[in-house]
DNA sequence: CCGAAAGTTGGACTTAGTCTAAAACTGTCA
DNA sequence: TGACAGTTTTAGACTAAGTCCAACTTTCGG
């Protein structure tokens, strides 16, 4: 269900890069889609953890929103964060010894955990296909994603 | 891969209840199989750990091995659950919000979270299909399985 | 028995995350 | 504009999970 775009990977903006920063009225246009009052940390937070691929933490989130807006405390970045995820602008996830981390994507899709790096891949829906899920006896169904581990195998050379 | 066992649920001794706690001797055996030299604490621990189906915390084994064993320490728990994980004889999981829990099933597996109760019940490796994974670009894949959330359908009426 | 190695212990320490109460903003309306 | 209420932000206290450490105890080979 829910129906996933076919998208390989990055069929959005491609950002990802450090100066990501989306246009800062485009993003309070979403913050007020979804029912945020775009105060000024909630754009610095929003203009990062919305355009990343990079499924961080809330320190780290903290740590690169201080790059640019230095006086922004822990407890705002925190409320913030699990404020977008009440919304439906983040999900949260645990994937991983000690990481409860972010995902501005929020449609189904899988991951992938690089072992020695500890990097979040995402694995598009329709890059896997689940089996019988629907067989499950006496289990209500909600969601299911399927978690891979193991390295990323470096295409790095050239 | 790992030829995963037929088993639908429960093929060893089912125990899992409260007085759990098979045969110390057998226990100690099983510990010197797998390298681990079976003291007195580690016997009390792995008495709980390896038999029960409930993907406890450290501190929840800690808990349970308190109450034979009153002077067992938090450290000697957490150093243990480390050794037995470093041995073979548990896997670590982390699957919840603040939860890295143990499980004694080795072999390869599905999980469902309950997100009502918060309870992890193992789905049996054959119980799903995950097709194409071996099509998977630039990954070098060592494992994985299916997280499925949701509620117990609960059959506790009658 | 002895000494070395392995195991255990309580408590200090660290780190992620939550909570709180006060201060700063924002929008509304007189 | 000025007052007010509601909302947001803030620093720092607090909590809980987990690690580390140095001292103590147990085990094992000789
Ligand atoms: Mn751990
Ligand atoms: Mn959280
Ligand atoms: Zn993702
Ligand atoms: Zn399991």
């Amino acid at each position: 269900m829910a129906a996933p775009r076919k998208s390989n990977r990055s069929a959005a903006p491609a950002r990802d890069a450090s100066a990501a920063t989306a246009a800062p009225r485009a993003i309070a246009e979403q913050l007020e889609r979804h029912g945020v009052r775009p105060s000024a940390q909630r754009v610095a937070i929003a203009s990062y953890v919305l355009g990343t691929e990079d499924h961080p933490s809330a320190d780290q989130v903290w740590a690169r929103v201080k790059e640019r807006f230095p006086m922004v405390s822990r407890a705002t970045v925190y409320n913030t964060l699990r404020h977008f995820t009440e919304k439906g602008l983040l999900r949260e996830l645990v994937l991983a010894e000690g990481r409860q981390v972010f995902d501005p994507v929020v449609e189904p899709h899988h991951h992938f955990v690089d072992d020695e790096t500890g990097a979040i891949r995402d694995i598009p829906w329709n890059a896997l296909k689940v089996a019988k899920i629907d067989e499950l006896e006496g289990l209500d169904v909600r969601e299911y994603m399927v978690v891979v581990r193991g390295v990323a195998r470096g295409a790095r050379k050239g």
